[in-house]
DNA sequence: TCAAAAGTGTTCGATATACACCCATGC
DNA sequence: GCATGGGTGTATATCGAACACTTTTGA
């Protein structure tokens, strides 16, 4: 059956191709989106520091949810991270750099010269440890406008990801409490939506606005050792939000 | 090289699969959203009019848009069609019924067991004439209300795809137009919106939004042939849209 | 006492919702 | 003349946008 398989494939000009996932991780800080960057273990190195999505091919009985769950996992420890399926990038030239398809053979073992895609996009609280697992060189967080040159089409999967992330945001608010921390100051969610959104928001407006969700609690907490007036500290209530 | 690659390919637990692309074609008749649905010419029938969404295995230089385009010129005549992707599907039970896989290797002269689809959305106006294309036996229109059980994850990705829809008229409420005559009364764009929304809407607000769209202008004509007061037509102006 | 950020209300315009009757036409 | 769907206006509630000053705290 496998013979017959590739004589037909061989005949026959449909694609037969590896899949991959592919995960724009966000976290938030500094009042800027990040994106979570690794760098093989491979002496090849597309940009100076070989940083790029971290990804994986899926496994035979694996779909591509599982594959990206995993991925996540292997970074951030996490069972079932929020994640969402945003696009697959399908293009014959997205594999075309020789750069690209030399390290391709050298970090799967094999001749790839085709390979769609899917993305993710997940989210997460960015002062959380992260796996330094021994398949990464490094593992670091690089702001969305700092984006180094990376392999493949990853420079456009993260940009259409941004886009993505503000239509997930609009269609479930919920979603942003996963980049901040579990206590919170209403500046920094204003300043998270800010970043998402690209502009600035009336600090008032915002104000009042937090007061009207019922799901975000202020603690008896404050901020402390700030060189200024402290800040009252929020929390999101799951349990209020879904009720 | 072929040979490496297969050498490896059996050593390690990636996936290698073809790629599909499935379409679901809205059309908009008598007040409900139906689904282009197809039937192939082959001796094996999946259902027993064996109805599937149209689609095709992906070539080996085309992306996943290119081959979405190629199906539905196939069965439009158009060549540029409104389309967007909205979600790969790619379980491996996908393609676990023994008769989806019976007619995948008739319909593809290929031993198949694992095939991860890209589905699209589109929409045509439903009194096009569609090119009987020898590849299929029948095209038929089907009230989405009346779905037939389909092969593979067709009945999923229908189901899926009108949440889609929904998304797609808010952040684009042009995409409409494509589904409504080129002249159209007030009532037939209430009712498509009706249709995609899944809620009655009252008809003096509707009219109201409606002569707040400076795009949707109103023609010299009314309706003819009707056994009551003639309604108003319109037309939908790119120009203003875009303007 | 100063620097730095926190916190607080009101007004206005735009938009969504609710609601009931007369009009034009073909039969 | 009647059945059928076409067409119209007003009042209310809600939401987003604009806008400036006082408060608290640590250095």
């Amino acid at each position: 059956m496998e013979a017959q398989t590739q004589t037909a494939a061989a005949m026959i000009p449909f694609m037969q191709t590896f899949v991959s996932v592919d995960c724009v991780i966000f976290g938030f800080e500094q009042n800027q989106l990040n994106v979570l960057l690794v760098q093989r273990n491979t002496p090849l190195q597309i940009n100076e520091k070989g940083l790029k999505l971290p990804g994986s091919l899926i496994y035979q009985e694996e779909t591509a949810d599982e594959a990206a769950h995993r991925v996540l996992f292997e970074l951030t420890g996490i069972n079932k991270m929020t994640l969402k399926q945003f696009k697959s990038f399908t293009s014959p030239q997205r594999v075309s750099n020789p750069e690209d398809v030399a390290w391709l053979e050298v970090a799967y073992n094999n001749k790839i010269n085709r390979l769609i895609t899917v993305a993710y996009l997940s989210l997460c609280k960015i002062n959380r440890k992260l796996n330094l697992i021994s398949k990464y060189k490094t593992v670091e967080w690089c702001p969305v406008s700092k984006l180094p040159a990376m392999p493949f089409d990853h420079n456009q999967i993260v940009a259409e990801s941004l886009e993505e992330i503000r239509s997930w945001v609009k269609s479930d608010p919920a979603v942003i409490f996963e980049l901040l921390p579990n206590k919170f100051t209403a500046t920094e969610m204003r300043h998270l939506f800010e970043a998402i959104y690209q502009k600035k928001l009336d600090v008032r407006n915002f104000q009042k606005k937090l007061t009207t969700m019922d799901y975000v609690v202020p603690l008896d907490e404050k901020q402390t050792a700030v060189p200024h007036r402290a800040a009252q500290l929020y929390k999101f209530d799951k349990k209020r939000y879904n009720g």
